[in-house]
DNA sequence: GTCTATAAGGGGATAGAC
DNA sequence: GTCTATCCCCTTATAGAC
């Protein structure tokens, strides 16, 4: 029986990784207990169990969800070591690779945060990295008369909104798996080349 | 009378209409038949008569969506006799306008075709604006080595990204409505000088 | 902890009166 | 064209056996 070994994992485990998959692709409102049980090889029952209910769940994830999109920005927008230039190079090439292991990502968590307000989202510190941090106090610096934010959104938009637009792109035919990817390489060279260019024209 | 008098327009368009209010709030799944019925002040039976089924219903609205969605950018886009730079310029202007008044549209669009392939996406033009339109010619023309659609993603990029971040940035507390309203404003400005910056570093 | 069975209600769709 | 009543399935959640 090697197929479905997967039950040496505790329940709970096994529940939030289905439920982490299955929401992902579906979305709250679509995706259903049942749809989690089954791909975590349990019951419906053992779901309230654990999580006590859908919604309890899903803020689970949601959580986890931001955590890991926070996650993989701050320790180099923290940095206290590494200069600007350095932070923009170290910024994109790892979003990047972040984003094309986790393409959906954005998309799903913008979307379920734009329909609800989820009251855990002023305490993930969205803001101090925004306001807060070595990267932001850099950019200040050097840039002093435009709101920072401008420079960090700008930024953030020219690496992220790419896999927003995918799959509009890929079901328009503007684009396909290979060119994208093609894409997104390039474009590990060519946002630090256009972004220190904007800096410097100030 | 004056309360409910919309009952006077036809039933048709008062369920297209409560359709594109209801599904842009909540998505397609969690909108029921029943909600778009009590905003369209009619009942459940008139949605099946006049558009078949909840799918048809929200099929004809996304087309619609995306009709907006690329009707405010073509005439810009297609115009034969406007330089690059105004076209650069009227691309920001127009759109950045046009999304103030739509901020969910975005969101709401591109993550209702991650979650399922439309078949009717290819016919809507959105690679004839990408890969046949005079702006794309202009790109070419004047800076052929690098794939012209890195420009066109990177300034629409920098125009829609925020929206599609600001519930985010709002529930975090990073911004807020006035907050955003401004930054939009200084944005129209800051990003045709920065998008121009970028292509003469090329 | 795990599971089956079931309660309680909501959902899309339609029959058929007007 | 419009509406009420109803069909029938699917959903979340839980009771209670093991």
């Amino acid at each position: 029986m090697p197929r479905t070994q997967k039950k040496s994992i505790s329940a709970e485990i096994r529940i939030k990784e289905a439920a982490h998959k299955v929401f992902l692709a579906k979305g709250f409102s679509a995706t259903t207990v049942r749809d989690v049980a089954k791909d975590a090889n349990t019951n419906v029952a053992s779901v309230s169990y654990y999580f006590g209910s859908k919604k309890e769940l899903f803020n689970v994830v949601m959580l986890e969800k931001l955590g890991l999109l926070i996650g993989a920005l701050a320790p180099i927008v923290n940095n206290e070591s590494t200069t600007l230039e350095e932070k923009i190079d170290g910024i994109v090439n790892s979003y990047i690779e972040f984003l094309k292991k986790n393409p959906d990502l954005i998309t799903f968590t913008m979307n379920e945060i734009r329909k609800e307000n989820f009251e855990f989202i002023p305490r993930i510190g969205v803001s101090k990295l925004a306001y807060q941090s070595p990267f932001m106090r850099q950019l200040k610096a050097e840039y002093g008369t435009i709101n920072p934010i401008h420079f960090q959104v700008t930024l953030i938009s020219m690496i992220v909104f790419p896999f927003v637009a995918k799959p509009m792109m890929v079901q328009s035919g503007l684009t396909n798996e290979k060119m994208f990817h093609k894409m997104m390489e390039e474009r590990k060279l060519l946002i630090p080349f256009w972004f220190k260019a904007m800096l410097k024209n100030k």
